[in-house]
DNA sequence: GTCTATAAGGTGATAGAC
DNA sequence: GTCTATCACCTTATAGAC
């Protein structure tokens, strides 16, 4: 793996486990297993290192919706399915992302916005009402909110690939 | 005003706005209109000072969960309704807390755990089910997460209320 | 209850060697 | 591409005056 591709890991692991406060370069550097020279010739200050996490976020994003266009049982359910799942990479990303919210920096926020709009677009066409798929959107939307702190409860996907079929058999009726 | 007070308020305030990063001694003493030295008698040090803010968000959830269990219309109604509304003191504080996820702070996290478990109780209480009462809570959750980042959308009440009303009656049909 | 002054160490960033 | 050395500034916390 390339230094740049284990500074960022690193830095997603420290603003996962410790937070956006314990996220400087210093740690990240040592953690990563460069000085900090090193982890400053990949990313040229701080600014740099955060749109670096971004950046990926933004290709996982991308593959991502990919992955849910073309998923057999149709994007609505695969996007429960994978929200669900703790400790994948575009889950640590987003993660790691949620750690930065704030007015500080707007790329990884506008990130997420249009990450969030490609799932909210896909289960619309999907099942046809807005407001159905607003609220799917959001159930996930509360799985990473409650991935976002310790101790967080496993993820029941069962019950809510139930719930998101109600909801489901509700507009199809009309 | 108490500057206790005050300076709790400001703590709230950089943190929704700017950060964790920007939280410092320094800059929520320079906001609250304190010195630095006034601010640590109040709070000794900087642990204290968020134990300040989970002391807070507790005092908030514990008058939320009575608000809810006296609502005319029942708690998951007003759960949603009152989720919806943005700039609260409970929302500030709740949006605040986020700010400090991670193993860090962990009597921040168990503060929002217990509050989640006291909505999902009522919920389920009024409804029945616990997978569509953990279900209408993540949705909560999830305005939450939006609300962490600028350019929150407007949170669609109306919407939500519809969405919630399908999966009550589901519920009640069996 | 609030202030100023100050110590001790952390933090981001630069320069230049290898 | 990675390192060490170094600088200026920031940050937490303490001591003691008012």
């Amino acid at each position: 793996m390339s230094a740049r591709d284990r500074i960022l890991d690193t830095l997603e692991a420290i603003l996962i486990s410790e937070g956006e406060r314990a996220a400087t370069l210093d740690a990240v550097a040592a953690r990563a297993e460069v000085s900090k020279g090193g982890l400053l010739y990949h990313f040229p200050n701080r600014e740099a290192l955060i749109g670096g996490l971004v950046g990926r976020a933004r290709n996982y994003a991308a593959a991502y919706r990919d992955e849910l266009r073309s998923s057999p049982d149709g994007p609505t359910l695969a996007y429960i399915r994978t929200s669900a799942e703790t400790n994948t990479d575009f889950d640590r990303t987003l993660i790691a992302l949620g750690r930065l919210g704030g007015d500080q920096h707007p790329e990884a926020a506008s990130a997420l916005r249009a990450a969030q709009q490609d799932w909210v677009d896909l289960v619309r066409e999907e099942i046809g009402d807005e407001a159905t798929a607003r609220a799917i959107v959001l159930m996930g939307d509360g799985l990473y909110y409650n991935a976002m702190f310790q101790d967080a409860p496993p993820r029941d996907v069962d019950g809510l690939l139930r719930v998101v079929e109600v909801l489901r058999a509700s507009v199809s009726r009309g």
